[in-house]
DNA sequence: GGGGATGCTGAGGTTACCTCACTATGAGGT
DNA sequence: ACCTCATAGTGAGGTAACCTCAGCATCCCC
């Protein structure tokens, strides 16, 4: 019902944004996890256990949000704080085996649903939509 | 202070769509008017008055949630309601004088963020950018 | 051995959504 | 005319994912 002939860049990207959002949500729905909640999983099975700061700067969020996306993460026993022995201030956050496994699984699936959605490009249009964002991403702006 | 080499083309398209967020954020800021408020009046500005459940349609929202922008827009005096003489259940909404220049100003002002947002691309490269998005903006996934 | 920076978290707030249930109205069939 | 069913908007209540600010513990450096 709504018809979208004439948008602009930022309008089209807002679209796609919106549309990718939720098929996300989709593709989370089976393991019954909050997408910010697999998003710092998957730093953590990146990057190996992190400071809660580390962990921050990694997801672009405060450092107070990380504490609660932490706090729901070990409530489903997916990953686990340990104080660090290098400084007593700090706290390491590791993935649990059952986290590991779930995160990997995840990141399956999630492989699977953007190549699905991403599908329809041409390996070209691949290609040059990853360079050109990874251009706008990485530009000072 | 966090490093992006080997991102994969979901996570630099999430990480373009943070920046766009914030500096549009930004850019709002002046009129003291929150992101989906603007969004809102950007449309009603496009298409004229419209029912609540075109509205809704156009920002791809659930209605009642509609409802809830639209008293904001109200109670700033941007925008009113009055009944829709074709319908009695009906209400249509359309932007105040008032709604209409401020509404302009920030289609203005977010058309100068957004070209200096995407001014560090080439035409080329901004020209492919549109295509591709487009596309996956109007596939059927 | 202060004094300021850093690391985490409690308290409390905001934005932008959602569903469900309800009322008023419209539209079609009998 | 009446009955049923769909549609338009909204009250009530809820959620996710953020935020700031204040406070405490610890570290680092002169």
């Amino acid at each position: 019902m709504a018809d979208d002939d004439e948008e602009t860049l930022p309008e089209t990207f807002w679209g796609v944004a919106h549309q990718l959002r939720h098929l996300r949500k989709k593709t989370l729905a089976p393991w019954d996890i909050a997408p910010s909640q697999a998003r710092a999983l998957s730093v953590l099975l990146r990057e190996g256990p992190l400071r809660l700061s580390e962990l921050s700067d990694r997801l672009r969020i405060a450092a107070r949000s990380t504490t609660e996306v932490v706090d729901a993460l070990q409530t489903r026993g997916l990953a686990d704080r340990h104080p660090d022995p290098q400084d007593r201030r700090a706290t390491l956050v590791a993935p649990t085996p059952e986290g590991t496994r779930i995160g990997e699984a995840i990141r399956a699936s999630r492989d699977a649903e953007a190549e699905a959605y991403f599908s329809i490009l041409t390996d070209d249009e691949r290609a040059d939509l990853t360079t050109i964002l990874r251009k706008l991403r990485t530009a000072e702006h």
